[in-house]
DNA sequence: TATAATATACGGATAAAATCGTATTTGTCA
DNA sequence: TGACAAATACGATTTTATCCGTATATTATA
């Protein structure tokens, strides 16, 4: 079965996760605090029981202060939020998704060289 | 200001636009039931009233089926997705998003053309 | 010009997401 | 071991988003 969207808040938890590897609430809920808005420690713990109970987070918990991880690949997010993108507001074009990634985020020349490259082999794959 | 984030709904009815330029409720209506899910008919109006309301939207009245059209440029949404993604999922790699982009959506050998010019050119901006 | 067809306007119901308060449990250490 | 600190569990409440019904207005035409 494919995988489904989380919300808004289980994103940005998610997130935090497959940055920081795995982690407790009170950690998560530091940086959640930090990053997003204030929040009480509780709704962040909530917010992480539903999350365990949907499956999206796996748990640890033979110490008290239980240790939570992501359950979800990244790659597989990664790759349904940009479906979205491309069947959305990029109407189709990986051309135009590239530009602005590019343009977004200023990428140092040996980034934009491993990103040439990348481009090449599938320029590769496509000519056999 | 900066613009803010639309719901999920209205961002497929600006989708819509953005792609088929403007159009009545009823155009609107029906791609968006073909694309997405089985809604009312007043349902997608109030959604545009709403996001009219909001800015989102402008209309002409001036027949009786308003023709509405996006107030907002799709690059502007573009750009702001792709921030959130390289702030949330991506966790900063904007090689990462370009893989994903690549991969999900089969280029033709002359888009990927195009894409390495595009690098080339931020390339050498970085050497000035 | 009365009627049918098709719009918009508008209020509010329903559903989903975000938020927190309080009760309870667990572990620490004085 | 008992009291404090800090964690989880759980049940709401609040807020936001989605969705639609009904009243009213507009236009074409029989």
């Amino acid at each position: 079965m494919a995988i489904q969207k989380p919300t808004q808040s289980e994103l940005d938890i998610l997130s935090i996760l497959w940055q920081k590897g795995p982690l407790t609430v009170r950690d998560v809920h530091e940086i959640y605090t930090r990053r997003k808005s204030e929040v009480g420690y509780t709704t962040v713990l909530k917010f992480m029981q539903v999350m365990h109970e949907k499956g999206l987070l796996s748990r640890d918990t033979t110490s008290r202060a239980h240790v939570y991880e992501t359950a979800v690949p990244v790659e597989e997010m990664q790759s349904l939020l940009v479906k979205e993108m491309l069947d959305g507001p990029f109407l189709g074009s990986a051309k135009s998704l590239v530009l602005r990634a590019l343009s977004t985020s200023p990428s140092t020349p040996e980034e934009l060289d491993e990103i040439r490259q990348l481009i090449d082999q599938l320029a590769n794959q496509k000519e056999k």
